[in-house]
DNA sequence: ACAGCGAATTGACCCAGGTCAAATAAATCC
DNA sequence: GGATTTATTTGACCTGGGTCAATTCGCTGT
């Protein structure tokens, strides 16, 4: 007998038991878990996460220091759709702004699209962030949002979350905390682009990804990059082919250990030392590129 | 008899006359005017700027989108300090938030320090922007602030916003959505920084600063840069002589004609296309780099 | 008015990383 | 399963813009 968890058909644990022992392997915390026997769905075990109260992202996303019966109230607004696949638009750019979405398993990115059909990727967004903050001030995205890998999102109608002010003033407090942390992280991200070199943009990449990770709960130094290598480009500012070959060299010096999407941090350490030369703004030591 | 109208002494307009004639040349809309006759002080026009309510800048500041008696309420906690002289601080990486501050008049630098004294600036802002936002998240302030000229600045404690905020729920809606628009704003940012060349980024900056400058009732097409070469280059990600050397072409080439600080655009639309090569986003015409 | 100093300009040189091109390797589609 | 498309890697080459150095300009203080 086979007992598959599945999600990421590709990726998958095999159970062959003959008793049944259902072992439940979280790729993220806070994912969707689909549970099938030999190609026939069983249940799913969505609904077990779908209270923000009960999500083990909370610490993360939207409802940081509100109440319990705040974020109860929060909770009934929040609408948990189906889970989205590679490349779904969550929304494009000067789509009318109707929702905020927190991302709750799986991974978006957000990027700027130019005339000529190529994108600037502005930023990896990772369970219990939320996406689509820029559009609460034009009333209209100002970029696109899309699935890097099948996910699940939680979307918050605005206008609910509006009314809902009303009652729970903090709420906008809140809001304007996420918005203010993102702000800061993309001061990271100017730096960045600014002044680093090659070698310390893929190094800063990979030390906050990581970091970022392992707030949630998964393993800092092996993991597996949801974007391509074009898209991690467009991100860091580099040529596609820089990046291929950066990642190389990395290799080859023992940092990391590469395998197509695959990573693995070897020296963790010395990949932090190589992001920040000279240690710049002396300051927080976890301040992350885009989601901290 | 001279009658100067002091502020930038370097750049004054003398009246000479018989019949004083007091013609109030404002250098910046909400400017604060000292008014000294032969060396002798006279007066200060700051209080007659100091309300809110009457402040030209209200339809670029905080109170866009308030009632007129929330903008009285608002006024009461800004506190109208001093006018700051250039390079004083405003606030420094690290310091407690205590207060975000409005630009009235001048104009003042944010940036990240590093740990070898130099500086990466993040953005310039101009009379109604809003400085600190950063800070709303962490608590403490993420980058620095000065002054790039004489500047007078409105101090708003954020604990008085906070106090304020429970009689206007919707004085934190205001707030995120100046968040919001600068969030949008540093995505422009990042593809200057990711994808322009350097011509494209300077022809940016030019035509940016160009708008801004008009929305606040100056002329688009001649102004003085507050900011030095060493700066500019800082923010668009160019070194000091990559800089000089493009102002320099840029004049040889008829688009610009600049002395020093002095800067006059020639050809405001032939700026703006080299600004956008392909015309990216597709989207609106006045998104701006930085506080729109 | 002059000395001294930092900012800006200009020239010469060079290299990090972009571009072009070709070869694989995976993923997708019938 | 095999063909086509797409992503990634690798090599060769070249250029935009950084770095270094020298000069000039303009502001500051005395």
């Amino acid at each position: 007998m086979k007992l598959w968890l599945l999600h990421t058909p590709r990726r998958c644990t095999t159970l062959d038991r003959d008793l049944i022992e259902i072992k439940l392997v979280r790729r993220m915390p806070g994912d969707l878990l689909t549970l099938t026997l030999d190609d026939q769905h069983i249940f799913t075990l969505d609904h077990l996460k779908a209270a923000c109260e009960g999500c083990s992202l909370a610490g993360l996303c939207l409802p940081v220091g509100l109440e319990r019966e705040e974020i109860e109230q929060l909770e009934r607004i929040v609408k948990h759709s189906h889970p989205l696949h590679k490349d779904d638009h969550l929304f494009q750019a000067g789509d009318r702004f109707r929702s905020l979405y927190a991302v709750r398993s799986g991974s978006v990115k957000t990027y700027l699209p130019s005339s000529d059909g190529g994108e600037q990727i502005l930023g990896f967004h990772l369970p219990g962030e939320v996406v689509g903050l820029d559009a609460i001030d034009s009333g209209s995205h100002t970029c696109s949002a899309r699935m890097l890998e099948t996910s699940s999102v939680c979307e918050i109608p605005f206008s609910r979350l509006d009314e809902l002010a009303e009652t729970i003033p903090s709420i906008y407090r809140q809001v304007c905390r996420l918005l203010s942390k993102e702000l800061s992280q993309e001061s990271e991200m100017l730096i960045l682009l600014g002044k680093k070199t090659a070698d310390e943009r893929l190094a800063t990449f990979l030390s906050c990804l990581s970091r970022r990770l392992e707030k949630r709960g998964f393993s800092p130094t092996e993991f597996n990059l949801s974007m391509s290598r074009h898209e991690i480009g467009s991100y860091l500012g580099l040529a596609v082919e820089t990046v291929s070959r950066l990642f190389t060299r990395f290799q080859e010096d023992g940092l990391i250990e590469v395998e197509r999407k695959h990573v693995r941090l070897l020296d963790p350490q010395r990949l932090y030392d190589l992001a920040t030369p000279g240690g710049h703004s002396s300051l927080k030591k976890d301040s992350s590129l885009s989601g901290g």
